[in-house]
DNA sequence: TTGCTCCTCACGTCACGTGAGGTGGC
DNA sequence: TTGCTCCTCACGTCACGTGAGGTGGC
């Protein structure tokens, strides 16, 4: 039997957090004096204290534990929970990670503004699973592509909301055909768990040439050209590309910002 | 000029959030009655309110966007909050995701324990940038591999302290090397940023095969024994594999959960 | 007797959602 | 006159941190 100081001290908390636990009933301690209130937990109790903090580090609201730690929790309940949670964490981190790559975009935005930069940055990108479709277009231009992509997301948008699944980054990519200047059109949103009518494609995990545009889709031929130009520069052909639309709220494209995406070929490295 | 409730459409908020920011003088109507305390908003307010939202979505807390609003904010000065907002969201990204294994983790426990399934499983993980340090073990045994992994341990946990980096999960990976049957070993935390003393170095993206130990690590050659097995007659020669140590905090080792990876070389597939 | 630990309120955090209770405009 | 929209409080959310003000134990 220790008092509450030292318990805190051997679980690695505060007191207040004991005191709080102690008022929701999820670690009521041992004992208490009736007459001066004071908390004296049992040295045992560390493995509540321990499986209590466990939990709650596996993102468990302080009521979730609680059920969790009364008695009688099934495996199986305890396996759906775990689910649950698993599938928020997926959300939680695509979300997250949808922002990071907004905020990102605004900054290289920022630079390209102060600077003369070179705007063309290469990376890796991971894999990519989307709920998407896909169709062809007659030849790599905007003005065969266009409407081949806003007809593709309406059709993904529709299906997406009978759905009610959540949509984050819309996401085109294009692949030339072997049928001459023909490019395949895919377009689709990142998204976990799956879509009735709409197939989800991974796309490969691969080096990107990238350039961030601001503005109307209309005026984006300048970020095309810069990246062109960088590929031929740089001994790449152009090939197979993606656009992000990072922001893209509304009719009103002025405040658009798009990332274009080259992919580069690996070029048969280390791996 | 337009109602409290058309403006709230137009922008697509809620009228409460609107009185909240006019509470906070974040966006001001731009005309209130003076008798009954109707507000009144001119269209051209959609502007700031779409600028309002944008930063927002990007995390930014609303003070922080009070102050970025207020006009006066130089690029500097927005690109080194963009820049302070990227780390977050990075750490926070992985967090999440470390957090997320642990989750999967639990549910594989749950899942060996209620049925009698295979255990292994094969997945795909991402290339992984950890801090890390390297040394030489004489052997793949634990008896040899143990003493090298904790001393590396401590040596980075010390490094990482003196430069308050924060550490997550503990991982450590195997090597076999030319001289027969000595092992590189590399042990360190996945991290983003530098730490001054320790090589970043990023493991590669792989195909895995992996498996969860639940207790003391005297107890590991269980779970060693299965995916050799699993190795064998599935016609991959052990060679390098990782132990990523899920839950393994203080010297009471009876709640450990670490998870074995193997990496299956990849079959030279598609890609 | 002096620190030290312990106690119980109770406010503050963050961005609103959600009523309660009431009033002016079409 | 009836809905409809608008108004201003003000509580609730979540897991505590942080004093305030006071008391018992070594």
């Amino acid at each position: 039997m220790v008092n509450i100081g030292e318990f805190a001290r051997l679980g690695g908390v505060s007191t207040r957090m004991l005191r709080h636990y102690d008022a929701l009933g999820l670690l009521v301690p041992a004992d208490v004096d009736p007459h001066n209130g004071r908390r004296s937990y049992d040295v045992a109790q560390l493995t509540v204290l321990n499986r209590l903090i466990a939990l709650k580090g596996l993102g468990f609201s302080l009521d979730e534990v609680g059920a969790l730690l009364r008695e009688g929790v099934e495996p199986t309940e305890l396996h759906g929970m775990l689910r649950l949670r698993a599938a928020e964490l997926e959300r939680q981190v695509r979300h997250d990670r949808h922002t990071l790559d907004r905020v990102q975009a605004r900054l290289r935005l920022i630079e390209q503004e102060t600077q003369v930069n070179p705007h063309i940055q290469t990376k890796y990108v991971e894999p990519l699973t989307i709920a998407a479709l896909s169709a062809p277009a007659a030849d790599a231009s905007r003005q065969s592509t266009g409407a081949v992509v806003q007809a593709l997301f309406e059709e993904v948008i529709t299906q997406m909301e009978s759905a009610t699944a959540d949509r984050t980054t819309p996401i085109a990519r294009y692949v030339p055909t072997a049928d001459a200047p023909a490019v395949d059109v895919t377009a689709g949103y990142a998204i976990a768990g799956t879509v009735p009518g709409l197939s989800l494609c991974t796309l490969p995990a691969t080096e990107v040439a990238s350039i961030i545009h601001h503005g109307p889709m209309n005026t984006i031929s300048t970020a095309y050209q810069a990246l062109a130009h960088w590929a031929e520069s740089t001994g790449h052909s152009p090939a197979t590309w993606r656009e992000h639309y990072l922001e893209a709220n509304g009719e009103d494209q002025s405040n658009w910002i798009v990332e274009l995406q080259l992919e580069l070929p690996s070029t048969s490295s280390t791996r």
